[in-house]
DNA sequence: ACAAAAGTGTTTGGAATACACCCATGC
DNA sequence: GCATGGGTGTATTCCAAACACTTTTGT
């Protein structure tokens, strides 16, 4: 069956493709699949493909996701489209780049495993992947670039909690903020930031309206096993947060 | 010459659409283009057109901009791709989205006309434009999300500026953050934010390092005819603003 | 006891807010 | 003179940065 399908202008193909992050509790990383096929057989790349006549984007990047990883109900957000000429050997391809997240339990979840193509599956380090130059087409300037649009939503939306468990320490929130935003947190602060000034700005004058604005909340818990001071669980208060939210003065970043 | 273009699989049609806010010094508004055919003959749309073989997204923006409207050297940013199944009514057609920013001086130029189309322009008020349930296509969502994208580089970028002439009054700045974020600033503070604390702060302690944070300098020529005391010009100083970025305390947004 | 990492408290300057006041123009 | 809108000053409140101190674990 050599179908073919005939327009009367040409017409580019397209495809969707996915960086995936995931936050292990130490670091953050980014899904990559070997490839099975040319071009660039034996590369890992990003899991993607071909849109199809009956879906839309994101359906496409949902399906493509599923059926190369087995990632099923993530949240994808769209963040560039790569329309270089060159970028494919084969023909004229232009991608949608989406970016989704994933928190250590689903990362290390069974049901992540390579697809029906055999193509083998692999956790790059965010760092590593970001440098690495024997990536498939234009897929390391990807991962960069959903870098920088996961950075700036980090400081409109709270984001950085899909990255993250159930419960979580802040520790482990920190390290996300500092890796996406390239910069380092004072500890106390940052404490103070997510969690409410706890005692001494409260105690202060009972005048004006105060903004205890923190957005996690301690679960009670805590670690098990450390060499130190056992960090405390916390759990993301969204009820909390979408109150904060409707003051005009509220802002969620840094 | 009946020529058609065949390929292994099926394949949408790629376009591209812009936004081009344009500001008068009143206030905001967006540029739109009457069909000439059909679909949505003689409503109106955004100027845009499909993509061509030999170019990128970009430079299609870029070329259908100039030929529809005219308009040409105006930085565009990509901002969304609209892929619904139904959205147009021939065939399966996929679009990116642009916007860009017209000062008044570019925006009230001669140059600005309507292409070889034959079709005619028209500047619409943003605010009209984005309750306007006439205009072709999802063109309407599209104007939307443009502001939404436009309103949060705001923040990050001095984009307020590719809307203003290289003098404009402070007055007009405002018009333009209130307009696209819906705040309304306090006159004196809105001031202060952007000229710097002229006195008060600076004279109060010489001890630490003090952050007069202005990114506008007054040119030294007022408006004419005015009812009222004259508004001085001001520039924006892109200088200053990246010795300002470089600091990493430093945020230009509200 | 010590190291290590988590958690808390305190001080401080800068910045945002709210609002009062002064200035320059046309009528 | 007055109205109108532009420009400046200032007290208050609040946040964020810097940093010192305390707590809890393992060795």
């Amino acid at each position: 069956m050599e179908e073919t399908f005939c327009y009367q202008y040409p017409r580019p193909a397209v495809t969707t493709d996915c960086v995936v992050f995931g936050f292990d509790g130490q670091e953050i990383n980014v899904l990559l699949v070997e490839r099975g096929s040319e071009p660039f057989k034996g590369k890992f790349a990003l899991p993607g493909g071909f849109l199809e006549p009956n879906e839309t984007l994101e359906e496409c990047a949902q399906r493509e996701l599923l059926e190369e990883t087995g990632i099923d109900s993530i949240n994808l957000r769209q963040f560039a489209v790569f329309s270089d000429l060159e970028r494919d050997p084969r023909t004229r391809v232009i991608s949608v780049m989406f970016y989704g997240l994933l928190a250590p339990k689903a990362m290390e979840s069974d049901s992540i495993k390579s697809g029906s193509d055999a193509v083998s599956l692999k956790w790059l380090k965010l760092e590593h992947a970001m440098n690495n130059t024997s990536l498939a087409f234009d897929h390391k300037e990807a991962i960069v670039k959903a870098k920088e649009a996961l950075a700036l939503s980090l400081n409109r939306e709270p984001v950085a909690f899909e990255l993250l468990d159930q419960t979580f320490t802040i520790k482990q929130l920190q390290i996300i903020y500092e890796t996406l935003l390239n910069i380092e947190f004072d500890r106390a602060n940052f404490h103070k930031k997510m969690v409410g000034h706890p005692s001494a700005t409260l105690k202060a004058k009972p005048t004006g309206r105060k903004k205890n604005s923190g957005v996690i909340t301690d679960t009670g818990t805590v670690m098990k096993n450390t060499k130190h001071k056992p960090a405390k669980f916390y759990t993301f208060d969204s009820e909390k947060y979408s109150k904060l939210m409707e003051q005009k003065d509220f802002y969620f970043g840094f």
